[in-house]
DNA sequence: AATATATCGATAAATTTATATCGATAATTA
DNA sequence: TAATTATCGATATAAATTTATCGATATATT
């Protein structure tokens, strides 16, 4: 991590998008205004926990009837800067990088696929999506010359360093990680993984004590 | 969360599968033993920490050489209950369903797909990645007789909630959730989900922060 | 108009989690 | 064989995070 002058802590951070997906239902009930009570009560959390979350927003409620939704939606996407959008690139075009370049809700979360890559001759010059495929060795010129700043990275966990020295040589910013390893970045990138294993480990742990006490 | 007598915090579990991972990478390695050093320093994190949360796998080390790689490991892979492969129903055979049931490494990992279920007519019947898609209104029923105690969610966040309960209903004992809902399901079931909203969210605040300091 | 109620937001306390300290010990080196 | 070094593991401290308390205030109710 860098040097980042620490404002939010990452639970906090973490609880934020959670938030946003609630709000992102309700506004579909055309609700107008929502309470802490009411937010703790839907996501399993404690109505302080919820405020001071919010808080980091800068945004304020009103005592009886909570925050405004638009408003409180408007602060929360600001804050995780989920209004502006971000391009992005894609490494790997198997199942998974199939799987995200279709998934039709990152544009609300301020991530824009643009291109992928991937090794593999028959993929190359296909579309996935409407999103062309490219060869790997592509990515760091294309990414340095188009300004991409975000990298995802869906290949197998033995390539995947590879792919992020390629990214990080581009200048990308910021590296989605999904492959199974513990990539090495230089401190100023930004890397965010997405473990499966870590949340089944958590999940079969459980589930094993669960069933020992049967 | 049950009444579970909680012997090992989230956190820790979390890492766990991380320093699996770590392993699998050394074991080919042929590495034979190693310290809590070594580890956090592979994984950025402190050498106490690592070894605080070894500890809870009952494992012990020796001064100066640290832990055997294959006792460790196996010490890790117990603890996660990873040994012990239990049978998975997966709702929701679209991308990101079709790339869960195509990903080679859950056997390592404890988990094994054994059936997809979806509503759509077309895919009823055939397979992916070996795999026989039902119609969703079996899943229930089957996974009661066939003893199934995880239940997989891929489908859109609209259907995901109705899976829950029918997964419930057929007392599945673990739900592992892809969709961007908080779900709703009794205490003594277990919920785990992985949220990508949440880790993006994660790297678009820091990303933004970090491009407005430049 | 007065009272009751739900909620906010600031400050404080409690809890959880991470890190530091240090004696003991196995391997290595002199 | 003695000294040195790296590491473990137990206990203690520090830091981060969550939860509690409480006065203030906007809305609803009597």
């Amino acid at each position: 991590m860098s040097q980042e002058i620490k404002q939010v802590s990452l639970p906090t951070l973490r609880r934020l998008p959670r938030y946003i997906q609630l709000l992102k239902r309700l506004r579909r009930e055309e609700v107008a205004s929502i309470s802490a009570t009411i937010i703790a009560n839907e996501l399993g959390l404690e109505p302080i926990q919820v405020r001071k979350d919010l808080s980091v927003t800068g945004i304020t409620g009103k005592p009886k009837t909570g925050f405004i939704l638009e408003e409180l939606n408007a602060a929360l996407r600001d804050f995780l800067n989920w209004g502006n959008t971000q391009d992005a690139f894609l490494a790997g075009a198997g199942a998974l990088g199939v799987a995200l370049t279709g998934y039709p809700n990152f544009k609300d979360y301020g991530l824009n696929i643009i291109s992928a890559f991937d090794n593999n001759p028959k993929k190359i010059g296909t579309k996935i999506h409407g999103i062309e495929i490219f060869p790997v060795d592509k990515i760091a010129d294309l990414a340095a010359r188009m300004k991409v700043n975000i990298g995802i990275i869906t290949v197998p966990a033995d390539a995947a360093q590879e792919m992020a020295d390629i990214m990080v040589e581009g200048g990308i910013k910021a590296i989605w990680n999904f492959a199974p390893v513990q990539l090495k970045v230089p401190e100023e990138v930004i890397l965010e993984s997405v473990s499966l294993a870590q949340s089944l480990g958590v999940l079969t742990h459980k589930l094993a004590f669960l069933l020992e006490r049967e």
